[in-house]
DNA sequence: GGAGTTTTTGCCATTTTATTGCATTTTTAC
DNA sequence: GTAAAAATGCAATAAAATGGCAAAAACTCC
């Protein structure tokens, strides 16, 4: 995805194209991980360029998420993490106990459950909790 | 479970049984769905008998929860919830977009995907995103 | 391309959630 | 019952997220 992709779908999403929101959508394509808010600040830090302010970084992101270019991931440390929705495979998340790394995971979408009778399920997340190979082999340090 | 009973698993994990440790757990036994540390303090303060303060109870999940004996939950809402680890067979969990609400699911445990060279999966989990009964009925509102 | 309208941003303050330090109390072993 | 160790309560602090509002930027129309 290149820059004028992301503008389109910015746009066509019915919203403006700002700095703030590419930058954001930028961020969260370019990495390999779900990034928290504070992630994707430090990021843009890290880049030239205008840097947003925080505030306006959850608002970008809370804007992306609610017009489906990105997503909220279900997360046991205490920041949320965000992805790009791409029409990547359908993939799990691995959660390290330890350092709380979060990664993709190559894997099908599992079976959906049954749900109660009036409920409707729009999503299904997979997500592995254990330990990472560094910290694994860390444990005892 | 009974009283005796949480008494033992919190003895038989090497702690001393407090007074915090046993609500606490009976709490999150009793109810039907995972429970944020906050809701824990309500349903305690709603019941007869002493009430822990809130840091306390935050200690006694962190202690539960790094001895077994309680799970933390990946969530996509802001607090963290925890669920008693029992016998129960393996099951997924709901979460509402709208309001937030967690809830048990019966299911399988889904196919472990891949992991990466040194990872260790000690645990996995299914969350199934969507909007409940009442908030689907009531999205207009 | 420039004026006017609307959306978005930046900054400040505030809320929510969680953690730390330390003196006091409770639990347990003897 | 007493002593040692662990847990609690309180106050302070940190971390994560949100709300209000004036200033700035993006878009529309001509």
């Amino acid at each position: 995805m290149n820059d004028p992709d992301f503008s389109r779908c910015i746009r066509d999403a019915g919203g403006r194209v700002t700095a703030a929101r590419l930058a954001v959508l930028r961020c969260l394509a370019a990495a390999e991980e779900p990034l928290t808010p504070d992630e994707v600040l430090e990021h843009l830090t890290q880049t030239p360029g205008h840097v947003p302010d925080r505030v306006t970084i959850y608002r970008a992101i809370d804007w992306l998420s609610a017009h489906g270019l990105v997503r909220r991931l279900a997360t046991v440390g205490r920041a949320a993490r965000y992805e790009p929705v791409e029409d990547r495979e359908a993939h799990a998340h691995f959660q390290c106990r330890r350092c709380g790394q979060t990664r993709c995971l190559p894997a099908p979408s599992p079976p959906l459950p049954a749900l109660p009778p009036g409920y409707v399920a729009e999503r299904v997340e997979l997500v592995i909790h254990g330990l990472c190979a560094a910290c694994r082999a860390g444990e005892n340090a």
